[in-house]
DNA sequence: AAATCTCGCAACCGCTTTCAC
DNA sequence: GGTGAAAGCGGTTGCGAGATT
């Protein structure tokens, strides 16, 4: 036997909510407290559904729901406790008084995750997909609106990060890159490996002054590689300009030349290819990681896996980084971090030895 | 100014679990 | 213990807002 539907659905109203729908509920509800959702409706005479009802209640008419913006306290235990009990939201929701799963989980598939994804291909050895596709200037949007958060710090992003790479670093390349890398650079928690900055935006934000001096030439016309995907990256000198080849050429001095030049290649459009997802599919085609797909194609079940990124970025040395941030006054303590999230092209790992 | 596009979130869907009989 | 209803839960979708071209 079939089970019966929760409700008779011919006629019921969907979609938003209306104020005099929640007026009714609310009324309703405060006179005859929760509870026989399915008869609900009916007795309060609204068209919808129990379950429609039930979840307008509990999501956003209760009195003792906690309105507004997820804190930064808030958003560091939501990814702790995701590390430890993956998508069981209402678990996760139980620690936040005043929070619902679904806020808690909406949250985390618009904000976090895809922060943490982007924090696992900088900090993860095997992950080598070169993000080309999202690169400003190489990928030219035809429009969209920036992310939220980005739009309200959007002039101090990169001189946070610069001032964190910094920090961590110790050191920041002086010279030219070698030309044709070897080895990936990838953030470390030993603060021994300098990052390249990221690509795009270097020339609105950086200055060649101190020990920054001498990084507007290397990326500008610098030549990188990415060691799994096999495809070469160079702008050639160009601003906001991004190259993509099969092959070099290399003769006395580094690079000499160029094969299968594809301009902006597989950066193309942003047609299909969300987050780079074209670069991804080629290397899967050519039997590539999977492991390293994941991150694009679904936001958080690969959560058993996550757990050891999590681990690796709460256990960070953030000690000093923090307060240099605070002193930004951003309002975003990790801005570096997240600002630098593939949406916007920052992506560090461009593949070099430094 | 209009078109295009992305983002964030409210709401829905379907499955599982719990409860009452 | 079996059955059906209700509640709970997590994944997914649709759409309005608004940035960008």
């Amino acid at each position: 036997m079939g089970r019966a539907p929760c409700c008779e659905k011919v006629g019921l109203k969907r979609g938003r909510w209306t104020a005099e729908e929640d007026e009714i509920l609310r009324r309703y509800i405060q006179a005859n407290g929760e509870g026989s959702w399915r008869s609900l409706p009916k007795n309060a005479g609204l068209l919808r559904c129990g379950k429609s009802c039930r979840l307008r209640w509990i999501n956003y008419l209760r009195a003792d729901l906690k309105r507004g913006n997820i804190s930064r306290e808030e958003e560091e235990i939501i990814i702790k406790l995701h590390s430890s009990l993956g998508n069981r939201w209402s678990l996760i929701a139980g620690h936040f008084p005043g929070r619902t799963d679904n806020e808690i989980k909406n949250y985390w598939n618009s904000h976090l995750s895809r922060r943490i994804h982007s924090f696992r291909r900088l900090n993860n050895d095997g992950a080598s997909i070169l993000d080309v596709g999202n690169i400003v200037g190489g990928c030219k949007r035809k429009g969209g609106r920036t992310r939220r958060s980005a739009m309200k710090k959007n002039h101090t992003y990169l001189e946070i990060r610069r001032e964190k790479v910094h920090a961590r670093a110790g050191t920041f390349p002086t010279k030219p890159l070698p030309q044709k890398p070897t080895q990936k650079a990838v953030l470390t928690k030993d603060n021994e490996v300098p990052v390249a900055p990221s690509v795009d935006k270097v020339n609105d934000v950086l200055e060649p002054q101190g020990e920054f001096e001498g990084m507007e030439s290397w990326i500008a016309g610098s030549t990188t590689t990415d060691s799994e995907s096999g495809f070469f990256v160079s702008n050639k000198g160009l601003e906001n300009e991004f190259f993509l080849y099969d092959e070099v050429v290399e003769g006395e001095g580094g690079v000499t030349g160029f094969i299968e030049e594809r301009e902006n290649g597989i950066l193309g459009s942003n047609e299909g290819s969300e987050s780079g997802v074209t670069v991804l599919q080629e290397e899967r085609e050519n039997g590539g990681n999977e492991k390293d797909i994941e991150w694009c194609s679904s936001l958080d079940n690969s959560f058993e896996e996550m757990g050891y990124l999590y681990g690796e970025w709460l256990d960070w040395k953030w000690d000093g980084v923090e307060d240099m941030v605070r002193e930004e006054d951003t309002g975003e303590r990790w801005s570096w971090l997240w600002e630098s999230n593939n949406e916007e092209g920052n992506c560090l790992a461009m593949g070099h030895e430094q």
